[in-house]
DNA sequence: TTGTACGCGTTATCAC
DNA sequence: GTGATAACGCGTACAA
């Protein structure tokens, strides 16, 4: 086992001063022609790599990235993390991720471990437990510090810093609309309860088609469920018990679980029944039949979160001025609507 | 906005030493009941918290553990990250996510940012591109460092660390009885090719269950796919070209879009044709009908892997003694084969 | 009881 | 051209 070698060892081994092995190995002017060889040629032999940690501690600047997600296997933010793996590996940063899984401790816990000098910045989208309880000092806290954060997709507006969103509500929205045109009037809304800021909006989205296309907003065929578990129970009571002619879910899961209920029931998609769901995943794309969705193209917000960080990081400035990206959804139709 | 606050800050502030300071904040008992609330007092007030690269530079210690996989949309990938993270944090320690996107060069990039001091060891499974070429070069300067690694379920026999893998064979092997018992004669394998590790083991587990029940193994049957694209053209001219009357395939995308298409066909599962896939995720537990597949404990594996590793990390001893821990698949029976 | 000095690995400044 | 010194933030052996 050949130990990690230092600027040390090579100014002893070739009994020189540890600066000039310093400036030799970054091809100083000061340095002779021939210390330099020697010095270089030395350190590639030995394969010789400055330390990460001492380099951080002395320019304050880490080259990491803090991840804190909610949960990593939701599709959606798998496919974050890789926009933001992306853009930040090409411009030199690792990222660490944290999951919170959805629980307002753990987000605090992470994020108070990570802003102790582990990390440049905060990539992050919130934990359903912190929206419902709207606490957000964590946030406050780290922001205070100077160090920059950028919020995606679960944001808030009470704390001051770049954001990334899709329009969440234009995305329920055209995916309403669609349903409207192809004749449905019966659409059901699934979604989960309010306090989740995505899941307001998209009801929002929904409320506003069916107002515009004159189509009766009846309560009952909005169900809410709690973000944290599939109610299977609640799914099937409900329809069991609403006549519903097209489907809007905000999420692939309730979709595609949805979906298989009203097939066992006996119906036909998409003629019967007509489906559509938020996040263009795995799921959505094999289900049978293949399923109409409101895209949320969250590699491309990965990326853009990534961008807007690292600008902030590397800008020297303390400009105080925040920005909020807001993407537009797409609707990627499939099998699961009239086409 | 109010900085990081230092040890020297608060020796400045109140005129006493850094140590007398750093003493205080550890209760050591050599500080006076005085200057110890005096000084915790301020702390507390300032929200003093040590910083983390200082402490890393010092203990030679950093608390992160690299993990480098090939992809992270992968369903697999997900939970054994998810059970990493649950064990590390438990035990203090952060993740920091690299994606070698099954690229050998990538693999190598990211591990040596990594080595350069960022992190304490390494929990890894190797990129396709790194298992096709044999190269295991970068691997074995990471060793040689002292660097713990842990390889999971893409393994190769020429590093010597710890592993952690199912036993795919038997996995394989479990799956192709079952479908022999329900009277199936005419078993197909849509597998990958042979350099993943994983698949080479499927694929002989497949072999022997057809075998011991002297059941003829019929080349044309066995479908071998790349990795990185699902071939779709190739899938369906093997089910345009082959008469089957059950189905083994390596990963939970082949055997959902295998699905898709004999179901187009007319065909009924699983009456007609039987299913069973790897990995037990959701696209399995949403397909229609809901799939039989030889589940693979990622997250058990992932808490696994993050065990052994932070074992080995803070194991004083310099024991060279490497184990591979195989894990037992598990047969999920589900309604893509007759119950 | 408190403070000094040193080291972790690196770089920047300044002196020789 | 080269080297000594200080500094980043912390902890600790040792000195006072």
């Amino acid at each position: 086992m050949k130990a990690k070698i230092t600027l040390k060892d090579i100014a002893r081994e070739l009994e020189v001063s540890i600066s000039t092995v310093s400036k030799a190995l970054k091809n100083s002017e000061e340095i002779s022609r021939d210390t330099k060889e020697k010095v270089q040629a030395f350190a590639k032999l030995y394969n010789y790599k400055p330390n990460n940690i001492a380099i951080s501690l002395k320019n304050k600047r880490t080259k990491n990235i803090g991840v804190v997600i909610p949960a990593i296997v939701h599709h959606f933010f798998t496919t974050v993390i890789r926009g933001i793996e992306k853009y930040a590996n090409a411009h030199g940063y690792n990222v660490i991720v944290c999951l919170s899984e959805e629980s307002f401790d753990k987000e605090v816990i992470n994020m108070e471990m990570l802003a102790n000098g582990s990390i440049d910045g905060f990539i992050m989208s919130l934990s359903s437990e912190t929206q419902q309880k709207g606490d957000y000092n964590h946030l406050k806290e780290v922001t205070e510090q100077g160090i920059p954060v950028v919020l995606f997709d679960r944001i808030t507006n009470e704390i001051d810093c770049d954001k990334v969103v899709i329009d969440d509500q234009l995305g329920a929205y055209m995916a309403t609309k669609k349903l409207i045109d192809q004749g449905r009037r019966k659409i059901a809304l699934i979604t989960t309860d309010d306090y989740l800021s995505v899941s307001k909006a998209r009801t929002q989205g929904y409320r506003k088609a069916l107002q515009e296309s004159d189509v009766d907003i009846n309560e009952s065929r909005i169900l809410k469920l709690s973000t944290m578990e599939m109610d299977e129970e609640r799914i099937q009571q409900f329809f069991d018990t609403n006549e519903v002619d097209a489907v809007l879910c905000v999420n692939e899961i309730f979709t595609v679980y949805s979906m298989r209920l009203v097939q066992e029931k006996g119906l036909d998609i998409p003629n019967d029944i007509s489906f559509i769901g938020f996040t263009d995943g795995k799921l959505s794309r094999y289900a049978n039949p293949s399923l109409t969705v409101v895209a949320q193209h969250g590699e491309k917000m990965g990326e853009i979160s990534a961008q807007m960080l690292i600008d902030k990081v590397e800008s020297e400035e303390e400009e105080e001025s925040f920005q909020t990206k807001i993407l537009e959804p797409t609707l990627v139709i499939r099998n699961s609507t009239i086409n």
